[in-house]
RNA sequence: GGAGGGGUACCCAAGCGGCCAACGGGGGCAGACUGUAAAUCUGCUGGCUUAUGCCUUCGUAGGUUCGAAUCCUACCCCCUCCA
């Protein structure tokens, strides 16, 4: 790994967001020497992103805190199209409202990453339908197709590793890498973007904007690409049993992506703080080097500050105060809860349904059965138990809690 | 267009007339051990009820049968080879 004299590439090494380049040593230079624009693109499919893009999302901010300028590419065209991939079925065209609506959902998250203004690095976003959707076939062959060459399309991963998997692949799927070469070379043209990053699958679909950019613009364009973030146990990271870890608050409460973070595991705290927070290297190394019980205090720093970034600071104070009480056993508010009319009786069966802690009566029964329910602490011991006045506190409220990390408060009504 | 193979629960994958709510693995959840970690071990993993009953589910729609994921017919979709 060669020393690099630009600020941006030293945090991107130092802090491991780079797994391969194009050009490094030039790249360095141009950092040096002015504003790079760099961009990275996203989906439209949903009216948030989840942590799965996280990094891309740091790159950007890295990018901007380094004096650059970022550009957030939404693929409103290609979402267009609909995107192939998934061979079950060929998925729900998306209207143009929702496209809309969804890139609107995915700006209000940049917000929090990115400033955006008409500054030499303020961030833009942008739309590939702008030039997608206007394009005509012949002419856009005749200009950009016979700069792809089939035999080394075929030898792309991405394509390669469908064929030998006798995996459809569809020729519209095939001219994604075509399309998405495009976007970088326009955006060049529009922006004077130069650089363009992504996750690793990304590579070869990068390198093909790289070298288009070369042959119709004569421009020198580069590519960087971040590792694929998996946990040290090798799963992917934010799929969890209820869905994915989404970084609206509308999708997931502020708390549940707190305590997201705060279950990381124990070898990917300092890679985690290093990618996913801005506190500064040392105190990252000093956090790293805590052993046993005491990382803790790590992982809640890394809860606090991604949570934080995501979604506001006073947010996430309040995430890890919910957090202390409700796991030393004290009522903690901002738990999710359920009402209990007075003089009533509420099946404690129904009560963790109601919470969302299980998906069915049958789930919470058998929860009940294993023993996994705890009411103000206490183990259930039958699935028929209830819920009654004279578990509440002198607050009104009882504590449920499903396993060990999932709280929920019933209230008087 | 022709020939062959295939579509089973979150994923992979058995089953090929009743013992099938459906083997096994992965994943997930819970319990034990711990530190809200990892690893390991144990249990659970369609819904409603609670007892052992009902309802829904093996690509879709019909049919045969006392009885079908399993047999038949049509249709849809996928893969391979040939054209």
């Amino acid at each position: 790994m060669i020393e690099f004299k630009s600020d941006f590439l030293r945090t991107l090494t130092e802090r491991g967001y780079i797994h391969q380049q194009t050009d490094a040593a030039a790249l360095d230079h141009q950092a040096c020497s002015g504003i790079v624009t760099a961009y990275i693109g996203f989906d439209a499919t949903a009216d948030s992103l989840h942590v799965g893009s996280l990094v891309q999302i740091m790159l950007l901010r890295r990018l901007q805190q380094a004096g650059h300028r970022p550009i957030v590419l939404m693929g409103g065209g290609t979402t267009k199209v609909g995107d192939p991939s998934g061979r079950d079925e060929t998925r729900q065209l998306l209207t143009d409202e929702q496209i809309n609506a969804n890139i609107a959902g995915i700006r209000e998250i940049f917000g929090h990453f990115l400033r955006f203004d008409d500054s030499p690095t303020g961030a833009v976003m942008v739309n590939n339908d702008d030039w997608l959707s206007s394009l005509k076939y012949i002419p856009f062959l005749r200009d950009i197709g016979r700069h792809f060459s089939i035999n080394r399309m075929l030898t792309m991963d991405s394509v390669k590793l469908r064929l030998e998997r006798e995996q459809p692949l569809t020729f519209l799927e095939f001219n994604y890498m075509i399309l998405q070469g495009y976007d970088f070379v326009e955006l060049n043209k529009r922006y004077g973007c130069t650089l363009q990053m992504g996750g690793s699958d990304q590579w070869g679909n990068i390198l093909q904007g790289v070298d288009l950019g070369r042959r119709v613009r004569e421009q020198a364009l580069f590519g960087l690409t971040s590792p694929l973030i998996t946990t040290s146990s090798g799963a992917k990271m934010g799929k969890t049993a209820s869905g994915a870890v989404w970084l609206s608050g509308k999708r997931l409460p502020a708390y549940d992506y707190w305590q997201h973070w705060r279950n990381t595991e124990d070898a990917d705290v300092g890679r985690f703080l290093r990618m996913f927070t801005d506190l500064p290297m040392p105190e990252i190394a000093r956090l790293e080097r805590l052993q046993g019980a005491e990382i803790n205090e790590a992982k809640k720093i890394l809860a606090t500050e991604t949570t934080g970034l995501c979604h506001g600071e006073g947010v996430a104070r309040a995430a890890i105060d919910t957090a202390a009480k409700a796991f030393s056993g004290a009522t903690a508010q901002g738990l999710p809860s359920v009402l209990l009319a007075s003089g009533t009786q509420l099946p404690v069966i129904d009560a963790v349904v109601a919470l969302g802690m299980a998906a069915s009566k049958g789930e919470a029964r058998r929860l009940i059965d294993q023993g996994g329910v705890k009411l103000n602490d206490k183990p259930v011991q039958s699935a028929t138990a209830v819920v009654s006045a004279v578990d509440l506190d002198e607050q009104g409220t009882a504590r449920l809690a499903v396993g060990k990390k999932r709280h929920g408060l019933i209230k008087r009504a």
